[in-house]
DNA sequence: CCTAAAGTGGACTAACGAGTCCAATCTAGC
DNA sequence: GCTAGATTGGACTCGTTAGTCCACTTTAGG
């Protein structure tokens, strides 16, 4: 990521730029990018203002730097362990469970304000973190879905969408009541019961119907 | 909405203060609150910065005044017709390509951006909004839901959820990637495409199993 | 210990924007 | 026409902020 700017930089200035960078980050999301500023940056940082600008040379690119690492910081967690051996159910539970929580954090929130605030701004910055967060989550669903089906497991026609609406099923609109501060943030319970609910539906669409009678199609996991 | 400081307008002043609110509704919606000017919201408006001062007290005053209103104009022409004669599947439909079509708007995308950035500014404004968009848009969905889960055409057991997870099957991320100009709009062919596929959806969860053979067991329980 | 790179602090420019003030002008109704 | 309220425009205050400059100090490595 820290291309030149590190070149001549020794392990203390390194440092620096990394304690300026989470500074930026802090300050970025509490504030938003025009209410933010260098000097309460640098104040955060334990630097001077000059130092900043040495290794950032601008406000956009601070913040860009910033908003680029963070995004990527926050969706490395998020794994789908495809190719295992976990039933459909049990797997997209897990990864229900795992994206409500990641989405509700206080940063996921304050980071999607503030790209969504500023992608006017900095159109191309939108774009790319669309494709490092919710674009490539939803690429690694839809392969999942799209193997699941190959394997005989689920009945996914158009695997891009199929991921879509589990993540809009999973989400509704807890994301935007959040975003708004239109409600307290739901606990973990409640969490659960929402991600449950989703695979149960996604799966009632797309589990294959067993020809034969009975129950056995539906919900073995939970 | 407007009180006491009408009272003494004449038609004139009431026609200025018309303009200067929606000269304000297009600056902010443009450039955010933070990045608009009152210099130039009176310049669209056609009017001298005093007059907007002597209309709205404050920037905030103006801001709140004007995205309250616009928020109202955007959600009026949405209507659910609740207690008719057609099916859940063509009210739905119906329902679903009005939502899309709406919230991809160029106008409802920056009401959304500009709301979901400003809300930790104007915290009340944040639960405000939802309120009479989303909120009320779910309440009434819900409603519907019940009603014909009371009629014996659907079999919701949750109508909040339900509501909320139609919602979210027919947008998936699709407002997502247009706020963050991830993509070109959709066209209206595609819409009817998800709106279509929604409704498949949801209504293969919600409707009523018949009691005859088939696969039925799994999921009406919940 | 010396040197060179890195960092500091604080003064400084230049611009910009919210909000105020006021003298001059417009407009409607009487 | 006259008057009162509304409007105008432009000057003005006051505060803020991005970004620059510079003389001085710190630090690490040879």
């Amino acid at each position: 990521m820290a291309t030149a700017a590190m070149k001549s930089a020794s392990a203390r200035s390194a440092h620096k730029r990394h304690a300026i960078q989470e500074a930026g980050t802090a300050v970025f999301l509490e504030l938003g990018y025009e209410a933010a500023t260098m000097e309460q940056i640098a104040a955060r940082a334990g630097v001077s203002k000059q130092t900043v600008y040495n290794h950032f040379l601008s406000k956009d690119r601070l913040f860009k730097a910033t908003i680029a690492d963070l995004t990527a910081g926050l969706m490395a967690p998020l794994a789908l362990h495809t190719h295992g051996k976990a039933t459909p159910a049990s797997r997209l539970s897990a990864l229900g469970l795992d994206l409500l929580t990641l989405m509700l954090q206080p940063s996921s929130l304050a980071l999607h304000r503030l790209i969504v605030a500023e992608s006017a701004r900095f159109p191309e910055l939108g774009a790319e973190i669309y494709a490092v967060g919710a674009g490539r989550m939803l690429a690694a669903l839809a392969e999942y879905l799209a193997w699941e089906t190959r394997n005989g497991r689920l009945s996914v026609d158009d695997p891009e969408l199929a991921a879509e609406q589990f993540l809009g099923i999973l989400t509704g609109r807890m994301q935007l009541r959040a975003l708004l501060g239109a409600e307290p943030l739901p606990e973990r319970a409640e969490l659960e019961r929402r991600a449950a609910k989703a695979v149960e539906c996604f799966l009632a669409i797309y589990t294959i119907r067993r020809p034969q009678a009975g129950a056995g199609a539906g919900l073995a996991a939970g």
